[in-house]
DNA sequence: TCACAACGAGAGCAGCGCTCTTGCTTTATG
DNA sequence: CATAAAGCAAGAGCGCTGCTCTCGTTGTGA
């Protein structure tokens, strides 16, 4: 979805030779372009190479993307999905949202580690020339949606550690509560502010040593990275339903 | 220092005319090369484009650095150390130490936004074709080094949390707690493990916000991110020295 | 069957990092 | 002081990049 093409075709297009062929080419496209950006990173990303992977003259990829931007454009969006996707799916494969919270972070950063390319294309530095378009914030919404989520679930259970809350509740200012408030109502959270606050805050937390591990900053401190995660995460669901709720009662 | 010329020049050379000069423009190349960095982002640094900046024929730079990595390794370390020159001057401003590492995070994160193309350098993702040499580790873990340090201080007088400690300790698995031993071992450090575990979360807490910040995937969660990143840095206080001491009493 | 649109390839533009050669200026030496 | 040596800047040129335009070929709908 959210394809690229030079001019809309709105109507599902019966399935012709050529429309055939072409869905071909774009997954070959696709698939190049993956590889190239796995292999090189995203700044590096050459339309030629991608076009001598796929064994096309340069100026052909052009019936199929109109400029470089647009070709990563579409990757950041299958990369948002398939992060979220693979987020979504560990999650799903629990009951209790709490271990599915646990499950839903470890995986976080477990796909990070597994396609350090692609989340260094979602989450690294801007890439030069290019701005992420309005319609990757859907996909990029994804992960974060889920995780809060969990937490809404958490909250129904009444399972938030009341402390947390409270503490949490002391440290927000005027402003952020109201736009926390505003967040919530846009995305349809039913939470009070401070347990998105947690939830967020969370979620930020794994995301920072995610980045940390994928881009090197961590292997300074510990040449393990995967405990120190798991540390981190468990830190956080200690935040979350209280100290008593520890590792293995979320497993 | 740690210049990058093809041949080394031991001596302090006296000041001919010769030298003063290629002082001079050292230092202009460095400045446009900043500029350049800050224009248009690390991994599009273009080497022609300094050149048209200093007034000076492409060809010619390469007097100066071998070549666009040499370059690129230049503002790394130099961006390296701006930055922990920032951190240590905030903390330097407190004599308590819990006001000092306050002031040192928040720094840390003002200094990113105030420097974004070259946080970006530091801890965005990796350029393509550069990996970051030798050199460039000792300025790197400067801004660390000064946190752990303060926390350092922090248990010297007792002010560390004592529960804290305890969870801390109860999280850490066997194989993170020897690495951290032997990192404390190599940087001097005179810390519990789980004292310097807790400096370290503290740190790659406010890391993550500000790379997250920095690299615009905070704004989808709030419009004002600065008081966001204090309500953070008091959390991380909290954890360090017990929810007692508050936001007011490290200021 | 036939006009049309889609397609792939090739040539060519400006820009990039980098190398090599050429001429000039400053330095160090006899 | 004259001269050889070293440092410096510029230009040409290599292969690479993204991108545009043109030109045959091929599948499609009327």
């Amino acid at each position: 979805m959210t394809e690229a093409e030079p001019q809309p075709q709105p109507q599902p297009q019966r399935s012709t030779l050529r429309t055939r062929r072409r869905e071909e080419v774009l997954g070959a496209i696709r698939a190049a372009a993956g590889a190239e950006l796995e292999g090189q990173g995203a700044a590096a990303l050459s339309l030629r190479a991608v076009a001598r992977r796929v064994g096309l003259a340069p100026s052909a990829l052009y019936r199929y993307f109109p400029g470089r931007d647009d070709l990563l454009t579409d990757l950041v969006v299958a990369a948002f999905d398939a992060h979220a996707d693979a987020v979504q799916a560990a999650a799903g494969r629990h009951r209790d949202p709490l271990a599915a919270v646990r499950a839903a972070l470890l995986e976080y950063r477990a796909w990070a580690v597994a396609n350090p390319a692609r989340f260094g294309l979602l989450y690294g530095a801007p890439v030069p020339g290019y701005a992420a378009p309005p319609e990757t914030i859907g996909p990029g919404a994804r992960v974060g949606d889920l995780v809060v989520g969990l937490v809404e679930q958490l909250h129904a259970q009444h399972r938030l550690d009341a402390e947390s809350l409270r503490h949490r509740a002391s440290r927000l200012d005027r402003g952020t509560a109201s736009e926390l408030a505003a967040l919530a109502r846009r995305r349809g959270y039913t939470l009070p502010v401070e347990a998105i606050a947690l939830g967020v805050d969370g979620f930020v937390r794994i995301h920072g040593v995610t980045v940390m591990e994928v881009f090197g900053q961590l292997r300074p401190l510990t040449s393990r990275p995967a405990p120190y995660v798991e540390q981190t995460v468990d830190a956080v669901l200690a935040e979350l339903v209280g100290p008593a709720a520890g590792p293995r009662e979320a497993r």
